[in-house]
DNA sequence: CTCCGTGCAAAGCGTTTGCATGCCG
DNA sequence: CGGCATGCAAACGCTTTGCACGGAG
C-alpha cells in the first residue's frame, strides 16, 4: 500500500472526526492542510481505504454517502431531516435470523439502520 | 386526489409488477400505453403516490431508488452485484428494541435490509 | 374557469473518469 | 525509473425543476 501525503491526511482527518462526514465535508477539512487537494482524490482515497477495510462507507438510504473512521462494531441513527448521522451502541440483534431468500438467492449480510430526528431539527 | 390518465396507469403498472422497478424501468413500461409520457411525470407521480402511502419508495443503500406497489409488510433482499430487489417474508424482529440514541435524538423507526447475490449473478 | 398535472428540456447534485503530470518505492 | 496517485475539468447517472400548455373537476 502506497502512502501519499493526501492519503495519509485523509485517513487521519477522518479518524479524528466523529461526525461521519460526507466526501465534500471531509474535503473541506483536508483542504486546510492541503489547499490544492482535489475532490476527486478525496473520493478515490475514500474508496480505496474502504476497500482496504480501514474505514467504512455508510451509504444508508437517502442521498449522499458518509464515511466513518471508527471500525468498531456499532450502529447509526440518521436524522431524516438533515441527514446527519450519529453513533449508537450496537443494537441487540440476536433475535434476527437470516431469512430464506428466493430460490438461489444467497443472503450474506443484513444491515440495521435507525432513523429519527436530531435535536437541532426538532424545533 | 386528482386522477389523470398518467397517474392511473403508473399506479396500475407498478401494482402489476413484482420486480420493484426503478423509475426508468417503470417509465419504459408505462410508455407502451402512453408513448408521450415523460420521465419527469413518472418521477412526480411516484413521489406523489408514495406521499399518499399508496406505494413504497425503496431507497436502500446503493444507487437508484426502486418502487414497490405491494404495501403489505415484508422485507427485501438486494443483490449487491446487479441491484435487483426481491421480496422476502418479513424478518422476525421481535428481538430488536429501539436503542437509546444520543441525548435529544428521537428514534422513530428502523429498517432492516438484506444483501446477497442473486442467482443470475452467482456464476 | 381555475388550478393542478403535464411534456419538454435544462439544471442540479453527488460521484466518477480521462488525461497529462507528479511522486512514492 | 516504473507505475500508481494526483489535479483538473469534463462527463456521468439519477433526479429535480422552470416554463408554458392542457385537461380534470
Amino acid at each position: 500500500m502506497r502512502i501519499t501525503k493526501q492519503r495519509e491526511i485523509i485517513l487521519e482527518e477522518l479518524k479524528k472526526l466523529s461526525s461521519h462526514p460526507s466526501a465534500d465535508e471531509l474535503y473541506e477539512q483536508v483542504r486546510r492542510q492541503l489547499p490544492h487537494v482535489s475532490l476527486g482524490t478525496v473520493y478515490r482515497n475514500l474508496d480505496f481505504l474502504s476497500q482496504q477495510g480501514l474505514i467504512a462507507k455508510l451509504s444508508m438510504a437517502g442521498g449522499q454517502a458518509r464515511y466513518d473512521g471508527n471500525m468498531e462494531r456499532h450502529d447509526h441513527v440518521r436524522c431524516v431531516s438533515c441527514g446527519r448521522v450519529d453513533d449508537i451502541a450496537a443494537a441487540p440483534i440476536e433475535g434476527v435470523t437470516l431469512p430464506e431468500g428466493p430460490p438461489g438467492f444467497v443472503i450474506t449480510e443484513y444491515r440495521l439502520e435507525f432513523l429519527g430526528i436530531c435535536p437541532d431539527c426538532r424545533e
